[in-house]
RNA sequence: GCGCCCGUAGCUCAGCUGGAUAGAGCGUCGGACUUCGAAUCCGCAGGUCGGGGGUUCGAAUCCCUCCGGGCGUACCA
């Protein structure tokens, strides 16, 4: 907030600049205001000069000067201005300035770190979309936070968003799901059957099946036809999946069924439309979409010789239908193994004539979980991987959405099960939690049992707020609302999570070093205004990312 | 072979469109509770930013190349 009201006082005295002939527009819009690392290097500063004296050939230092001149008007703003190094101008901006933060944030509660950038702008998020074929794995649920936490970043930059969830109730994995479970009933009879040779292993398969039996007993031993089965399973499994989605608190606006593209013709019109435009070809039996006309290696399969098509067919299809349902931005988040479908799915979207710029693909690495010191291996079929159910059984939501979170997308993620189960407290998600906690506390204090009177946060004391320490946490705050714009931007709610460590970091240090409530009235009214504003912004970040913040621990 | 991602402290990772002395947590070691919650804080130690070139005022960040790891490279999804 405090850097965007710096950057237009800047571009002022750029284009005074440029009419008083000091240098010329070329600059414009290159130069940039930044946080420089080190506090001796002002509140702000900026590349203005170096980049002016780069286009014009001139020296840095001395464009600098000039800058410095023309903002000598600006002291409301700022208490010092100052050229440095090969030619920064840095700032310092006056504390009264920072001192006004807790009025900022207090008058917009929970609308503080909020814009409406995105006003407007209707956005799909499309996560999880896992076919019901057993429960949510580890991979699944990193998927699902990541994805829930970009909608909510959406959700707070001014979008109208979807989520949405798209998956399959037919083909061949469901099929074998359908034989898997039959061959199951059947045992629970004492029956011969044959499980399949690629079936599913898991217990949740034993259990649909144990089910199964104590409703309809064996009646259903002659059916050859998997399809009822299939249902059942499919019935039971996509419950647990939505159970464990709503304990992290995750909902979906819609589901998309992938089989509804076919019912409605939208895969076949695909394919024609394609053909009109000469883009499909016939060979081996085969159709083809010729995907090197996209700067591809090779043509790929639409359609099997079998008849059936492949993934990349009804993919295109349905975003097709993405488009047509009228969306501006189409945010898809995949695991790293759908890698290969992307640019088929893009090629195919710019072939039917759709901007596929408007598609943004969020790819996130896989999870390996380390037990031991050692890394599990996992794999669906076998079922011996750890489901998210699992998970959240041992460490809860929070710290689930926490540790999810806290690397960006396309790093790998070790999940440490030794780290998150047995010293779940020594977990970075307590940290914050119990800066939110103690922050509660000290209000409640103040409430309870001393009973400090507080004048309103516009005639309360903030000027009293001068400590170094003080200082860098109004400025952190002030820093919030940018952060969440440009984390909704680039799609990286990792840094919400990093923010609020650092933050939380600043306020525990301060705690330990200075008193909240003292004597000294008029300086309590102002810590206990700072204590407030700062919660605010505690509790909008967590919320942010979906992890509660307790007022107790 | 080719494509994408990753390589930063002992470990796990940040580092926004290139910016001025590279950061945090965990771990090690040493300290701090008669005062708002010690699930906290303070301090010490720890680095050729995988290697080598290049671009420029300036590179962990951009380009090239090599090395190492992951995921793909299906008429599986």
């Amino acid at each position: 907030m405090i850097k965007a009201r710096l950057k237009e006082r800047l571009d002022q005295c750029f284009v005074e600049g440029v009419k008083e002939g000091s240098w010329t527009g070329a600059a414009e819009g290159l130069y940039s205001v930044e946080e420089p690392k080190h506090a001796a290097h002002g509140d702000f500063s900026t590349n203005m000069a170096m980049i002016i004296a780069g286009k014009e050939k001139k020296k840095p230092r001395d464009v600098a000067g000039l800058l410095v001149d023309l903002l000598a008007s600006h002291t409301d703003l700022l208490k010092k201005v100052e050229v440095a190094g090969p030619g920064f101008v840095n700032f310092f901006v006056n504390n009264a300035v920072w001192q006004s933060v807790p009025r900022v944030v207090n008058e917009a509660g929970s609308d503080f770190g909020l814009s409406d950038i995105g006003k407007g702008k209707r956005v799909l998020v499309e996560f999880v979309s896992a076919n019901p074929t057993g429960p949510l794995s580890v991979g699944h649920g990193r998927q699902a936070v990541l994805g829930d936490a970009i909608a909510r970043l959406l959700s707070a930059t001014g979008y109208d968003v979807t989520r949405e969830y798209y998956y399959n109730d037919a083909g061949r994995q469901m099929r074998v799901l359908g034989e898997s479970t039959r061959a199951r009933y059947l045992e629970q009879l004492g029956l011969p059957s044959e499980f399949p040779e690629d079936g599913y292993q898991g217990e949740y398969i034993d259990e649909i099946a144990l089910e199964l039996k104590d409703e309809v007993n064996d009646s259903l031993k002659d059916t050859e036809d998997v399809t009822v089965f299939k249902e059942r399973a499919e019935k039971a499994i996509f419950k647990d999946i939505n159970n464990t989605l709503n304990r992290m608190g995750i909902h979906f606006d819609h589901y998309y069924n992938e089989h509804s593209l076919y019912e409605d013709g939208l895969v076949d019109d695909v394919v024609s439309c394609l053909r009109d435009k000469g883009l499909v070809y016939d060979s081996d039996g085969a159709v083809w979409f010729k995907t090197t006309e996209f700067g591809q290696e090779k043509d790929r399969v639409i359609i099997k010789s079998t008849g059936e098509p492949t993934y990349r067919l009804p993919d295109i299809a349905y975003h097709r239908e993405k488009f047509r349902r009228g969306y501006d931005w189409m945010v898809d988040i995949f695991g790293s193994d759908h890698i290969a479908t992307v640019p088929d799915v893009l090629a195919g979207v710019r072939a039917l004539g759709y901007d596929d710029s408007k598609v943004t693909v969020v790819l996130h690495q896989f999870v390996t979980l380390m037990r031991d010191g050692k890394q599990v291996k996992m794999s669906t079929r076998k079922a011996n991987f750890i489901t998210i159910d699992e998970l959240l059984d041992e460490v809860g939501p929070d710290v689930v959405r926490f540790f999810f979170l806290m690397r960006k997308a396309d790093s790998q993620l070790d999940f440490d099960l030794d780290l998150a189960t047995t010293q779940s407290q020594e977990n970075p998600v307590f940290y914050v939690q119990y800066g939110h906690a103690r922050l509660t506390s000290i209000l409640k204090k103040n409430e309870e049992t001393v009973n400090i009177e507080l004048p309103s946060v516009d005639s309360a004391p903030l000027h009293l707020l001068e400590l170094p320490e003080e200082l860098n946490i109004l400025k952190a705050m002030a820093s919030y609302p940018d952060l969440v714009k440009n984390s909704a931007l680039d799609l990286t709610p990792h840094r919400i999570i990093f923010f609020l460590q650092e933050l939380a970091g600043q306020f525990h240090s301060y705690y330990n070093k200075h008193r909240v409530i003292s004597d000294d009235i008029p300086l309590s009214q102002a810590r206990l205004w700072l204590v407030r504003a700062l919660r605010i912004v505690f509790r909008n970040g967590l919320n942010l990312v979906g992890v509660k913040a307790p007022d107790t621990m």
